[in-house]
Order: structure tokens, then C-alpha cells, then sequence
RNA sequence: GCCCCUGUGGCGGAAUUGGUAGACGCGACCGACUCAAAAUCGGUUUCCGCAAGGAGUGCUGGUUCGAUUCCGGCCAGGGGCACCA
């Protein structure tokens, strides 16, 4: 029987504050650019500084956290740093709301939510903190901005842009939503505007094809990557112009497709209401030029150009086929033809495509049906289809193709590619492969105050003059009001006025400021060095770190933001500030926290605080504590304020301490997937802090624990259950599966007090103990450091455990000398039979055979067969 | 519409990647301690059955000595993209 004896309980309010004291006077995690360990740098994606952190932050930086504190214990030097991603709308909207300065706001925020992030323990070198709303940060992002200018990366030209009408600002093309404002959910406005551009498409191609490289990154990403980056691969066509019906000085048309093999379908040409062709033969039609009026009309909202009805107008212009003078199709302007894709041009095959068949059987064009299965009842179901106006998209056979007949899909198209780039037009070759992508340029000029001024001078004289280094930083004006719409920049009295650097001449600032999603493209690669204030980067300082070995963040970035970042760095390679191309070579990307909500009869939401919970063995209930109402338990749904189910981080760590909130958002559900916040959760972890805490009390008390001699067989499996654990926890906190890690450390301590309840502890059982002990805490100490290092000083350990080296496992303790296989007979499990790990095949069959459960289920019939898998199973097959 | 992912006890999930399905936690139930409650400790907990035994990883076929795992079809839920030629 255990002792019993009462230990105090671990006061998490007292300890933990303490520990973070020693922690910093101890400068435990500040990390020197020059210390000889290898490297290893984990990032967790900076916080915007909204003013609190939420259950979502402690989830992200608490699996951060385990991951540095254990690459600390493996023996590296961690980079392990935090910054705010502080510029941004919010700030203006809050400076227009409470009449405060976005700065002031801000900075309040910081220091809020820094000191939120500082009560969860985490082992962060504080010293290397940035802000993107500083000077001295966005300084630098106004020297890459004019490097990239001068490498040819930044470009400012006109376009339709995204406009957010309630923003009033411009909108990137990845931060529309189902047509609306990422932020603002307005529906988005087309508006032709002149801006500045970065030129991703350059790194179109580079950016799709190192996506194979990024093995540590989720496939899941790295297919959102790509489906956005839309690379296709097909064929530019020209096609003559019938000149008895083209406008003036309209030769031919070129076309892309990705089906040249389909050539012999088409049945129409369409074209984009801007299209050049159309703009021409507009000028001699009206109804024509009112058509494409209409088209752009439509085309101010985007969500209308989406659930628009496809619709065209027939110019009486006619192309010529590529492979038959005879052969004359006309050409439309339609509506669905983007202008800035491919050509703004397309052939239409109507048998092949889903919207060409609409189109034609709209404008009763022809229906030609060229590709078909190769079977016999696949080709009779396709043919019946295509009558019927579906169109058969998938690879077959040719037919109605001529020279193409009999062809496959891919023989087809290589056919056509090869006449054709072997025929000529006006001295080129009538086509020529060619790849297309879909994604645009980063267009990153926005209207607003509260960013990265673009650091640019318009002179009527000398054009746009980038701002001369020595006068970065381009700062923001602190005076500026915000009591009107529109950028407070260009309301400004004085602050766009400024003589050109060049002639000297009155000129004027650009006022448009950056996207924030620049300053957050390579606030990674300043985190290395950020006391330099000559450059943006110290190339031994960035070359060394970079790339980021584990990065953490939210799936919601997968796109814009790890896209952008990935562009970035490219930029910055190009123009000497980093010698990587891809920053992240670690990405995991972490699930949100999610929480029931509670919905009252009246239809109002219930925060979690505002209720009770009574569950028996019919149930769960909810009761209001005010009325005692029953309230309806709704759905599980991501926190957020409208549904009122969010948890305040501040008060579970008020109420358990750091320890547990991080422990039970490490525990249960596995990383990438959503966890379900609990109270009942929350409790149990609460509870195992209690219990590691007493396990390590008695251990602590036991006398003999410094015997040197055998193990017996108890002692044995205590020191086996903490080898296996150790093994365990290593191997998955590598693969940051941090749920099995919880799983590991429990079974750990499982072990242990089993070993404590028998009682009559002998030496070597104190010994292994004390052993198991140690280990127990230095795999608790990733996860819950603060209870781990009081429990490394109640059981005497020198030094804090935040320091201690990963423990060196045993792998002699981890295998047993004899092996029990599960025995099965037909599939079916019937026994189990141990014998000598190193027993040979037939003692094991012998063995098998003479067990009496066997013996009764193959029921005297001689086995036919025994298939013995070593060390795993055997299979009698009777 | 196209592309992708996921379906395992009352719940979150585990399963050495083809080898004992349900580790670990939560909840529930039983017991100990207590005047009592809380806390704590011990036990039970996939389903049917008193048991022997049988069934069982969304459904349905297949491959295999053996399938949660591989293949085909279907169903359900979630995510991404969406006039991209």
C-alpha cells in the first residue's frame, strides 16, 4: 500500500512567474549569431497586434515552442524569434473610431500581447523583436523596394484593378474572396487604375517547379500553390483573317489553346470584349460596340461576372483554319473571354468543352465531335452525349480529324504543334508552344495610411524618381486625420510635397503606401540580424539561418502569404540581400481551435462563461447560470466573437497556469487538424499537472535511489517504460506529432505510479525510479517547462532544466528477451505463444502447434500452412 | 463544374505504414478514503451474449495466409479553385 503522504499541490501562479524570472536573468534564449553549435531556426508566423492573443496563438506558438525548446536540448543553437506584423487597417479603423493615432494604438497592443506571450513561458529571444510599423524596419523594405526597382521586378503600369469600396482601397487578386474584400466583405469593383506592381509571373515557372523540392512542406499547400500558380502548357495559333470581312489593317488573329488536337471541332472564334479586334470592329458597327459596352459594364462587380449568363455577338468577321484556306469560321466577341489571359483570344470546340457547347447550341454553331473512347460502347455513349450537349473532355481517339484520325489525344496534339511550327505566316511559324500561367502580378499599391510608404517621387520633369537611399526611411507623418474616406496621405498638407531628388524641381510623393503582405514577405530573413541599420540583411547572418528550418502558422496563409514570401526571397536573391531562393524549409500548417457554442431560446448567442454543464449517462446539458434555463448546445464551430464561443487565453492562464493551457492544446487531437476546446479537457490537464507534480514528490522522497547494482524485473520495466517513452517523444516530436508525445509521457507516468502504488520500494526499484524520474521530466520539459523545472529542483537535479542535454537512450532496454507472437488460425486471433526472441522458425512453429487454444480451433485437422512473420505474428492456416 | 482530403467506441483520437483494432485522454459506471462532499487512489468501459462464443474501422465488391491500411464502385462530410481557353 502507498504511504499516502500528503504533498502541498503545485501552485502554478507562484511558479511559473518565478521560473520566467530565472529564465530571463539567466539570459537562457537569447541566441548569438556566432555561437559554433549547428543551427536550427523554427518560426511561428508573427501576430497581428489586434490587442489580445487568442486560442489560436497559444496553439500555434505553444507547438513552436516544443519544437525549440527540444532542438535546444538536442544540442543546437535555436533562432527562435517574434515580431508584429503591425501595419494594416485595423489600426485606421480603431484611430477612426476612438481618435487615437494607428500608432498609438498599435504600440498599445504590442505591449499588451507581449506580455500575454511572455505569461505562456515561451523560449523566445526577446532581444531580436521587430515591429513592421517601425522605422527602422520599413526603411529597409523601401531600399529592397527601389533594388527590385532597379532589377526590373517592380513595375507601375495601369490596369483593372480590385477596388474594395469600403476600404477604398485596392485589392490583390489572392485577397478576393468569392468576390468580395478579404476584409471588408464588400463586393469587389473592377477599376482601371495606374499602380505598382511586383512582377511574380516572372518567377511563374521557378515558383511552380520548386514546389517538388518542399518535401518538408504539407502536399496540401504545395497543391494550392500550384493550382494558383495554374501553370498550362499548350500552343499559340494564328489564324488568318478572311480580309473580305476583317477591318482595316487586321491580318490575323492569334488564338491559345491547350487542345490544338481538337483543331478539326472548332466551330467559333471568341475573343474579349477588349480585345484590339474588337475595339475595331466596333468602330463600323454600333450594336457591336454597344455589345462590349454592356460586357463592361457587367464587369465592375466581380461576383456578377461569375453568375453572369454567357453570351456573344457575332462581328461577321471570319478566320481562316489553320490546315484548310476553305474553311472559314466566324468570329464572336464574348463576354466570358479574358483579355489578360493567354490572348484574350480562343478557338471554341464544342464537343469538347463544357461552355463551348452552351456557347454553340446558344448561337446553333456547329457541333463536330473530334475525340471519342476507344471502345466501342465508350465512343456510342460519347456520340450520344455530345448530341445530347455534354461534351466529352477526356483523352481517346480521333475522329472528323483527317491527317489526325486514329490518333491518340497526345499524338494529336504533338502533330499539330509540329505542322504548324513548320508552316509560316508573314515569315513565322503559324504556332509555337507555349506555357501559360494564371497567376497575375502582385499589384501592391494601396490607398491607405497605416503602411509602407512607397518610396517614390513623381516629377513632371523627370517622371517617377525613386527616393536616394540616404533619405529612406520615406517616414510616415505622425499629423494626418482620418475624418474623411480616402488615404489621409494625400490629404495631407505638406507631407507629399517635395523637391525632385533629381532636378530639384517641385514634385510630389507617391502617397500610395505598400500591401502589408510586403513587410510580412521577409520579416524571417531580418529576425537574423536585426540591429543592422545599413541594410536590410547581414549576408553571414541571413546565409547562415536562412532558410527557416520549421515554420508554423495557419493553413489560411497557404496562398498569398507563403507565396508572396517564397517571391520575396527570390527578389532578395537577385538583389544580393539573401543567398536562398525558397524560406521555408519546414512548413506545418496547424489546425484552428474550435469550441460548441450555446444558443438561448431567443436566438442569442451564450459565451462558455455565461453557462453550466450537466452531463450524466444520458448526456450533456446546458443551463443558463443566471436563470437556469436550458440552453441549446449548437454546433462546434472555429472561436470567433459573433458566435460569443471564444475562451479568453488570459483566464486559463489565470485560473491552471500556462503549463496546462499548453499541455491541452498539445494533447488529444492531432496538430494539423482542429482541436475542440473543453472544459472537461482543460481539466484533465489541469489534473496531470497535479499528478506528474506528486509522482516527482514521492520519487524525490524515496531512499536507495543511488544503488548501483541489478535490476530485477520490476525495476527493469520501470526503466524500459521510461526508455520506450523517451524513444517515443523523440521520434514524434521530429515529426511533430505532439499528441502521441502527450500519449508517451502519460504512459510514462502511468508506469510510474503503478510501480509506487505496489509499495515496498526496494533500491534498485528506487534507483530505476529516480531514473524514470528524470527522463519523465526532461520530455515534460518541451511542453510544460515551468512545472518541469520545479520538479528537476524537488528531485535535486543542479542547473534548470531548460538547459539540461535530451536524455541518451537505452536501445539495449527497449527489446525483451523473449517475444509472445499473437498466433491467429485463418485470420482469426486464438492464442498467444511466447517464446526465445531469438527462437528459430521451427521451435516457434513447434510451439505454435502444441498450444492447446490452437490445437482446438484447427480442430485435429492438420494445419496446411504456417506462415511465421519474425517478431510479429504467426498465421496457421488449417 | 474541376481538383484534393477525411470517414475507427458515447467523444477527441492511436495502430510500428499489409500483421493482436481501439494506445493515451475525456466522459460514464463501480469501489476505497470521508460524517458528507470535493480532491485523490483502484477498477470497468466497442457492440450482442450470464457464458462459451460471435460481430465489428461509412457502404459494397476484390487482391491476400492476413486489409483500418492496397485496388474498383457507391454514400456522407470538409477544404481549395472556379468563365484560365
Amino acid at each position: 500500500m502507498s504511504q499516502h503522504r500528503e504533498y502541498p499541490r503545485y501552485n502554478a501562479r507562484e511558479s511559473e512567474p518565478k521560473w520566467r524570472k530565472i529564465w530571463d536573468d539567466e539570459k537562457l534564449f537569447q541566441t548569438k549569431n556566432e555561437d559554433p553549435r549547428p543551427k536550427y531556426y523554427v518560426l511561428e508566423m508573427f501576430p497581428y497586434p489586434s490587442g489580445r492573443i487568442h486560442m489560436g496563438h497559444v496553439r500555434n506558438y505553444a507547438m513552436g515552442d516544443v519544437v525549440a525548446r527540444y532542438k535546444r536540448a538536442r544540442g543546437f543553437n535555436v533562432l527562435h524569434p517574434m515580431g508584429w506584423d503591425a501595419f494594416g487597417m485595423p489600426a485606421e479603423n480603431a484611430a477612426m473610431q476612438n481618435n487615437t493615432h494607428p500608432a498609438t494604438w498599435t504600440y498599445a497592443n504590442i505591449a499588451a500581447m507581449k506580455a500575454q506571450l511572455k505569461s505562456m513561458g515561451l523560449s523566445l529571444d526577446w532581444d531580436r523583436e521587430i515591429a513592421t510599423c517601425d522605422p527602422s524596419y520599413y526603411k529597409h523594405q523601401q531600399a529592397m523596394f527601389i533594388d527590385f526597382m532597379k532589377a526590373g521586378l517592380v513595375e507601375r503600369k495601369v490596369s483593372k484593378v480590385n477596388w474594395d469600396p469600403v476600404d477604398q482601397t485596392v485589392l490583390a487578386n489572392e485577397q478576393v474572396i468569392d468576390g468580395r474584400g478579404w476584409r471588408s466583405g464588400a463586393l469587389v469593383e473592377q477599376k482601371e487604375l495606374t499602380q505598382w506592381f511586383m512582377k511574380i509571373t516572372d518567377y511563374a515557372e521557378e515558383l511552380d517547379a520548386a514546389l517538388d523540392t518542399l518535401d518538408r512542406w504539407p502536399e496540401k499547400v504545395r497543391l494550392m500553390q500550384r493550382n494558383w500558380i495554374g501553370k498550362s502548357e499548350g500552343l499559340m495559333v494564328r489564324w488568318a483573317l478572311d480580309q473580305a470581312s476583317a477591318p482595316k489593317g487586321f491580318t490575323e488573329l492569334d488564338i491559345y489553346t491547350t487542345r490544338p488536337d481538337t483543331l478539326f471541332g472548332a466551330s467559333f472564334m471568341a475573343i474579349a470584349p477588349d480585345h484590339p479586334l474588337a475595339k475595331a470592329a466596333s468602330d463600323r458597327n454600333p450594336a457591336l460596340a454597344a455589345f462590349c459596352d454592356e460586357c463592361r459594364r457587367m464587369g465592375t462587380s466581380v461576383a456578377a461576372l461569375e453568375t453572369a449568363e454567357k453570351r456573344g455577338f457575332d462581328t461577321g468577321i471570319k478566320a481562316v483554319h489553320p490546315f484548310d484556306p476553305e474553311w472559314k469560321v466566324p468570329v464572336y466577341v464574348a463576354n466570358f473571354i479574358l483579355m489578360d489571359y493567354g490572348t484574350g483570344a480562343i478557338f471554341g470546340c464544342p464537343a469538347g468543352d463544357q461552355r463551348d457547347i452552351e456557347f454553340a447550341t446558344k448561337y446553333r454553331l456547329p457541333i463536330l465531335p473530334v475525340i471519342v473512347p476507344a471502345d466501342d460502347t465508350g465512343r456510342a455513349a460519347a456520340l450520344k452525349d455530345i448530341a445530347e450537349g455534354k461534351p466529352y473532355v477526356d483523352d481517346g481517339v480521333m475522329i472528323n480529324s483527317r491527317f489526325l484520325d486514329g490518333m491518340t489525344t497526345d499524338a494529336a496534339f504533338n502533330e499539330v504543334a509540329n505542322r504548324l511550327a513548320s508552316e509560316s505566316m508573314g515569315g513565322r511559324p503559324v504556332a509555337s508552344r507555349k506555357v501559360n500561367y494564371r497567376l497575375r502580378d502582385w499589384g501592391i499599391s494601396r490607398q491607405r495610411y497605416w503602411g509602407c510608404p512607397i518610396p517614390m517621387i513623381h516629377c513632371e520633369v523627370c517622371g517617377v524618381v525613386p527616393v536616394p537611399k540616404k533619405d529612406l526611411p520615406v517616414k510616415l507623418p505622425d499629423d494626418v486625420t482620418f475624418d474623411r474616406p480616402g488615404n489621409p496621405l494625400d490629404h495631407h498638407a505638406t507631407w507629399k510635397h517635395v523637391g525632385c531628388p533629381q532636378c530639384g524641381k517641385p514634385a510630389r510623393r507617391e502617397t500610395d503606401t505598400m500591401d502589408t503582405f510586403g513587410d510580412s514577405s521577409w520579416y524571417f530573413a531580418r529576425f537574423t540580424d536585426p540591429w543592422n541599420e545599413d541594410a536590410p540583411t547581414t549576408p553571414a547572418a541571413v546565409n547562415s539561418w536562412l532558410p527557416v528550418n520549421q515554420y508554423i502558422g495557419g493553413i489560411e496563409h497557404a496562398i498569398l502569404h507563403l507565396l508572396y514570401a517564397r517571391f520575396w526571397t527570390r527578389a532578395m536573391h537577385k538583389t544580393g540581400h539573401a543567398a536562398v531562393d525558397e524560406p521555408f524549409e519546414g512548413l506545418f500548417t496547424q489546425g484552428m481551435v474550435v469550441h460548441e457554442t450555446y444558443k438561448a431560446a431567443d436566438g442569442t448567442w451564450l459565451t462558455p462563461a455565461e453557462i453550466r454543464i450537466e452531463s450524466g449517462a444520458n448526456g450533456r446539458r446546458a443551463f443558463r447560470l443566471s436563470d437556469n434555463s436550458e440552453i441549446g448546445i449548437g454546433d462546434i464551430e472555429k472561436m470567433s466573437k459573433s458566435r460569443r464561443n471564444t475562451v479568453d487565453p488570459d483566464d486559463i492562464i489565470g485560473t491552471y497556469g500556462a503549463d496546462t493551457a499548453r499541455w491541452f492544446m498539445l494533447s488529444d487531437s492531432p496538430p494539423e487538424r482542429d482541436v475542440n476546446w473543453t472544459e472537461d479537457g482543460v481539466q484533465g490537464a489541469g489534473r496531470f499537472v497535479q499528478r506528474a507534480w506528486r509522482i516527482c514528490c514521492e520519487i524525490a522522497d524515496l531512499s536507495g535511489v543511488d544503488h548501483v547494482g541489478h535490476f530485477g524485473a520490476d525495476s527493469t520495466a520501470v526503466r524500459r517504460a521510461a526508455h520506450k517513452a523517451l524513444s517515443g517523444v523523440t521520434d514524434d516530436v521530429e515529426r511533430l506529432r505532439f499528441n502521441r508525445c502527450v500519449a508517451h509521457v502519460y504512459e510514462l507516468s502511468n508506469a510510474m505510479s503503478g510501480a509506487l502504488a505496489k509499495g515496498n520500494v526496494t533500491p534498485d526499484m528506487a534507483a530505476a525510479l529516480r531514473e524514470a524520474a528524470t527522463i519523465f521530466v526532461q520530455l515534460l520539459a518541451p511542453m510544460m517547462p515551468h512545472l518541469a523545472e520545479e520538479c528537476w529542483a524537488v528531485l535535486g537535479h543542479a542547473g534548470l532544466a531548460g538547459n539540461a542535454r535530451w536524455p541518451v537512450l537505452e536501445k539495449a532496454l527497449l527489446v525483451e528477451d523473449s517475444f509472445t507472437y499473437p498466433v491467429q488460425v485463418n485470420g482469426k486471433k486464438r492464442a498467444d505463444v511466447t517464446v526465445s526472441r531469438t527462437a528459430p522458425q521451427a521451435e516457434v512453429e513447434a510451439a505454435v502447434l502444441a498450444d492447446a487454444a490452437v490445437q482446438r480451433a484447427l480442430e485435429g485437422r492438420p494445419p496446411k500452412k504456417i506462415i511465421v512473420v519474425p517478431l510479429r505474428i504467426v498465421n496457421v492456416v488449417g
